[in-house]
DNA sequence: CGTCTTTGACCTGCGC
DNA sequence: GCGCAGGTCAAAGACG
C-alpha cells in the first residue's frame, strides 16, 4: 500500500487534463502543462533508478483508435467513448488511493495477460467517473490505470500518499 | 445493517 | 451468422 512509484497523468491535451482526477490536476499545477517539461523531468528523474517511473501515449493510442472508428461511420460518433485517461504507475498494489471512493463493479481476464482487467466506478451520487485497472504481463510490477470521464464533485479524501508523491515529484523536478 | 467485493451471466461491437 | 473479447449487471456473500 506504501509502495507506491511515481506516475502521472498522459495527456495530450493540457487543457482536458484536469478532466483526470486530481492528481492530474496536482501534477500539471506545478509543471505548467508542458509536455516537454514533463518529458525532461522523466528523462531526469529515470536516473533515478528504482523510483523511475514509465509512461506510454495510452491515451493518443485511445484516441487514435476512436478517430479510426469515428471515420468509419460517423453513426458512431455518438457510441465514442468519453475520452480516457492512462496511468502507468510501478506499484505493489493494483489500487492506488487517489482520494476517490470507487466500487469495483466487474472483473474480467484479459486476451494474451495473466492478469485480470478491474472496473471500477465512482461511488459518488451523479458521478460516473470509471476506472480500468490491470497488470502488465509483461513486467508485473507496472500497473496500467484507465481513468473515463470527469469527477464532478471535490475529492473525497486527501491523501497522505498522494501528499507524499507529490513531495517525491517534486523532489525530482529538474528545475 | 450498510458497504463493498466476487463472480457468473448477459450484452454489445467487431472481425471473419 | 457466428464466435470472440471487452464491458456491465446483479445476486450473493463477506466484512466492519
Amino acid at each position: 500500500m506504501e509502495n507506491y512509484q511515481m506516475f502521472f497523468p498522459i495527456s495530450s491535451s493540457p487543457s482536458e487534463a484536469n478532466m483526470a482526477p486530481n492528481s492530474c490536476q496536482a501534477f500539471n499545477s506545478f509543471h505548467g502543462d508542458s509536455s516537454n517539461g514533463l518529458l525532461d523531468w522523466k528523462s531526469s528523474s529515470s536516473r533515478t533508478a528504482e523510483n523511475c517511473f514509465i509512461q506510454k501515449p495510452e491515451v493518443e493510442e485511445i484516441d487514435n483508435q476512436m478517430m479510426k472508428s469515428s471515420s468509419v461511420g460517423k453513426q458512431k460518433e455518438k457510441k465514442m467513448r468519453k475520452q480516457r485517461y492512462a496511468f502507468e504507475t510501478r506499484s505493489q498494489v493494483d489500487v492506488l488511493d487517489d482520494g476517490y471512493r470507487w466500487r469495483k463493479y466487474g472483473q474480467k481476464a484479459v486476451k494474451d495477460n495473466k492478469f485480470p482487467r478491474s472496473y471500477y466506478r465512482c461511488t459518488h451520487q451523479g458521478c460516473n467517473v470509471k476506472k480500468q485497472v490491470q497488470r502488465l504481463t509483461k513486467d508485473e510490477s507496472v500497473v496500467v490505470t484507465t481513468y473515463e470521464g470527469m469527477h464532478t464533485h471535490p475529492i473525497h479524501k486527501p491523501t497522505d500518499n498522494f501528499e507524499h508523491i507529490l513531495n517525491q515529484m517534486h523532489s525530482y523536478k529538474p528545475f
